[in-house]
DNA sequence: CGATACACGTGAACC
DNA sequence: TGGTTCACGTGTATC
């Protein structure tokens, strides 16, 4: 069954040079068998399998429209299919789903009204696009409602939606859980959860996004995600997922150790040179540039019918110049190991349309649905490396991950991304002080937020690195530009000057005195006694975290002197800082 | 001169266990002849070297006290050394530099009085610990004084300050211009920074913390610190020091290539049975346990006179199975690859004095000072591994640092970090834009939110997901997310059991006592510290209007003591009402 | 060609 | 014991 369609219109060909226009997606039908397998071939219930295309609309921005879905009901024979191969160019969001679905909650959407909708949507699309089915069956759960919605939504590049940030870093999400869903920054991860989806997934692809969701919990899983990148990220991949339907795989033995990797090496070199043409793929996801056929094959094991062993991995280039192996049973199959290859690189990337050869030999694990297999003799011996690489993947896509949430990341290794994130946590951190200084106190002076909150999604990749302040956050960003001052004023002085900012307060009988000495921090303010500046100290040192070890504050007539002495935190350890911090949320 | 001192006297028969108390640290003398030698045995000026060694406190727990110290003066002949080993095993921290110094920052004190406090501070030592000598000469700079008061510095371990972090990670900490020591998330490195310095490095060691202070820019120096561990690190790697002293490598041959890599092997295997047993090294700093004496020892390849040929490294170990050899010539030299033993791992460790063997064959590189080395032919062989070896560190300081930053890092690994800080961002984006939208919007009822940012701070491992529900949609359509919002907005102030979290707070110590003496009251609140009772509190004196004439607040250890003198409110006239409107706000 | 960055396989240590 | 994490040396790609 589901044999997989071999799409050679696919062609890695078109992956140099960046023609963003008519994003050469893999064909549809193809798609949909594509996305029935993935569906159909985890041992876990996934409710629905969505490919998101990239599409791209005026100005080149690439977004994300529904490309092909697939949803596995679990009532046995009935399942949900709904196609729409690209339908237009048009870059204008559809409406979301919720916001056709009226204000309320989608869960409360009767089911036959339901229907309906999933009728008209179907007559729409079809209109559109005549060779798509909804088959509709009895019963529409939450979940399909969910995944009907999706049918008219969009997702432009880099904005809060998950696919769109999926698209736009390149990086795998993966929520499991409701919590998760809930508290994910995005919307869809929310609307899925409100509709009973537990397990949200979206892996990009070079094409689009893909999407897996599940009422049950899910947790992470690699396998998956090789699948799915051997199924989308790589379009003659299919050999490989024809070699590896059946369930046992080939049993080429090569039990014995102490192989030859001379052999070996040959054979790698042969599948390599033979791939390299077909298959250009390009492991180094971060760089942008239009790359050109580079490849990083491996030649990877596979085989173990019922053994746990693990497949083992060689990794050789395109010189056979192989390295050591000692590992045991090999079978022969091109290895590429892309994972997850942002499609549009922060830096300059034009070709974000770049095809990865991601065949993998696990996707052949658990060909159906299988979960343990039991017996097994030398299983210690590879899966280390083997879990060594699972490991390293998930850390890289942990870093996808941090990539995605943290702007201004100056530059794309990994270093530089984690000293970005610390200084964008601080930077968060004290503008929330800010915040919530501002909040806490009377609405005095307003006007001095509120400005930006465009500019989100245009993601130029550039120039960021520039006044890093503001908006390229994707999601948030809307944020003020204070904060980045205050920053940037830190910067330089040691010995804080006591003007600075401060200006807006007004009154000017506001003063704010901060020594660090030691590990601690004297904070002195004087201000005003009305508006309660004393708890707008305290919830400000709350918010930056300082535990205080002594504070005395005194009133006369309407002048109140504070003295505190907190430990210096960890984020603002220096007087300017501290005093910026706090500044805002005093005179607020 | 200064020929190394072989210090038998730390024998390495005292690391497999961690019998805390008394630290077996180094002897004094011989801590402050390696102090010295280290300090002029670098090509660059550095101002001076402390060694702080562990000692354990109450409860075991561990801190940082002043071992030893030696201040190079760039004036020739007088150098300051003070030395004091171990002056007691009390755990409260002496007062800090600058905080003996007066409220004005330390590099204004003038030179005399530092003199004079120089000399108190020698009589104290000397009072306690009579084997010092303080040796004053005319001037005394600000790195000086810096350096002088550090001598009553303590750092507990794990705390912001660098050398308790650098003590508590194990993880070397290199700042080098004023930039870095500005905005490094330490005290001590801004004050250092205030001081003149430009440069600080900590480097751990067994049994306690190497800091490196210099007036220059010094940029991250291999060298430095591998002879750091060197001397500190190991006590007999003086050996590897002597043998390894001559700058051009022995030239044995070995050009030939296909070398038996056998021979390599039985090299590698007879040096390291020599040196395991005389210096056991562990180079898996970050585990804590005490450790027995194991190695990770490799045969490096050296040689290569101009020959172009890269010298390659034969990975092996105690066993000889090596893995691929394809490299040419090797020179026998045992590489204990032991990389700054984090003396204290988070998770459990007592046994946190554990000897690592850090002999390297390039610690004898540049033997007394000179820069480079010119002649030195092909340097990119094992420059490469050396830079390799110096980014991971980098990646490593910058885990570090984002750990620093990141509350509730549910557990120490890589990954959990990754995710725990993108989960943090986001939180901390969500917030934001909450408030900001609650700022924009008009001030109606703010005490939803108050209640809201309460719960963010505390550092309740697991349920921070559950808080900050609201917003964070931002922008995307913020139809229907609103209403979810509200939803879990209120769900969350009306159920917010109190004290939500904090289970592992004080509990039932919470203690208010309300006096009503005439017009005014006197409040007294006993707390625990965490969770910011001192907000809570004051928030809770606005929300009911409370005027505060008189308040002050310490904390000790965990227990928080607040006292205030307010006006009796109008509606509150009874002791027992107003400490009923303020208990709940308290416990919440 | 040097510097830098990354992934890989591997040994080791901890649960 | 097995799963998991880590650092290391190495090969290689990119600038």
């Amino acid at each position: 069954m589901e044999d997989l369609m071999i799409s050679p219109s696919s062609s890695s060909s078109m992956a140099s040079l960046g023609n963003p226009a008519p994003a050469p997606q893999p064909s549809t039908s193809c798609l949909q068998q594509r996305l029935q397998l993935i569906v159909r071939n985890q041992p876990e219930l996934w409710a629905y399998a969505i490919f998101w295309q990239t599409l791209h609309g005026d100005a080149g921005h690439p977004f994300l429209a529904w490309g092909d879905g697939h949803f596995q009901s679990n009532t046995a024979g009935s399942n949900l299919i709904m196609s729409s191969s690209s339908s237009s160019s048009s870059s204008s969001p559809l409406p979301s789903p919720s916001a056709s679905s009226g204000g309320n909650g989608g869960s409360t959407v009767p089911s036959s009204e339901r229907r309906k909708v999933i009728k008209e949507i179907q007559a729409l699309i079809g209109d559109t696009h005549p060779d798509i089915g909804i088959s509709i069956h009895g019963d529409v759960s939450d979940a399909e409602w969910f995944y009907v919605m999706s049918l008219t939504s969009t997702f432009s590049a880099g904005d809060g939606t998950l696919p769109g940030k999926v698209l736009s870093t390149g990086s795998l999400v993966w929520l499991s859980g409701a919590p998760d869903l809930q508290f994910y920054n995005c919307e869809r991860a929310k609307e899925a959860q409100l509709h009973g989806i537990q397990t949200l997934v979206c892996i990009p692809t070079p094409d689009g996004v893909l999407e897996l969701g599940s009422s049950d919990v899910v947790r992470e899983n690699w396998d998956l995600t090789q699948q799915a990148k051997s199924l989308f990220g790589s379009p003659s991949s299919d050999l490989m997922v024809a070699a590896a339907a059946p369930l046992s795989p080939p049993n080429i033995p090569f039990l014995d150790r102490n192989i030859s990797f001379a052999d070996v090496g040959i054979i790698a070199g042969v599948q390599e040179d033979e791939f390299t043409a077909a298959q250009p793929g390009d492991h180094h996801y971060h760089r942008s540039k239009a790359k050109t056929i580079t490849k990083h094959n491996n030649v990877s094991s596979c085989s173990y019918e019922n053994s746990g062993a693990m497949a083992r991995h060689n990794n050789n280039n395109n010189n056979n110049r192989g390295g050591h192996i000692n590992s045991s049973c090999y079978m022969e199959s091109v290895h590429s190991d892309s994972d997850s290859p942002p499609l549009n690189s922060p830096k300059g990337g034009v070709a974000n349309i770049n095809i990865a050869a991601a065949s993998d030999e696990r996707m052949m694990r658990a060909p159906k649905k299988r979960g343990r297999k039991p017996g097994m003799g030398r299983e210690t011996p590879m899966n280390h490396v083997e879990a060594e690489r699972q490991r390293r993947e998930k850390l890289n896509h942990r870093f996808y991950a941090l990539r995605a949430v943290v702007p201004n990341v100056s530059r794309m290794d990994k270093a530089s991304l984690l000293s970005d994130a610390v200084s964008y946590i601080n930077e968060l951190k004290s503008k929330i002080s800010d915040l919530e200084s501002q909040l806490s106190a009377p609405p005095a002076q307003q006007q001095i937020r509120e400005s930006s909150a465009a500019a989100t999604t245009d993601s130029s990749k550039k120039p960021v690195k520039l006044e890093h302040a503001v908006s390229h956050a994707a999601m948030d960003n809307q944020s003020t530009t204070t904060s980045i001052d205050d920053h940037a004023a830190v910067a330089a002085t040691s010995t804080y000057s006591p003007s600075s900012s401060s200006p807006a307060s007004g009154l000017g009988q506001l003063k704010v005195e901060v020594k660090i000495v030691g590990t601690d921090a004297m904070i002195r303010v004087q201000s005003d006694s009305c508006n309660y500046p004393n708890a707008k100290l305290m919830s400000a040192m709350r918010d930056l975290q300082l535990q205080i070890h002594h504070a005395s504050m005194s009133t006369v007539k309407d002048l109140m002197l504070q003295d505190v002495v907190v430990r210096v935190p960890d984020g603002l350890q220096t007087e300017e800082a501290l005093r910026a911090a706090l500044l805002p949320a005093l005179n607020a």
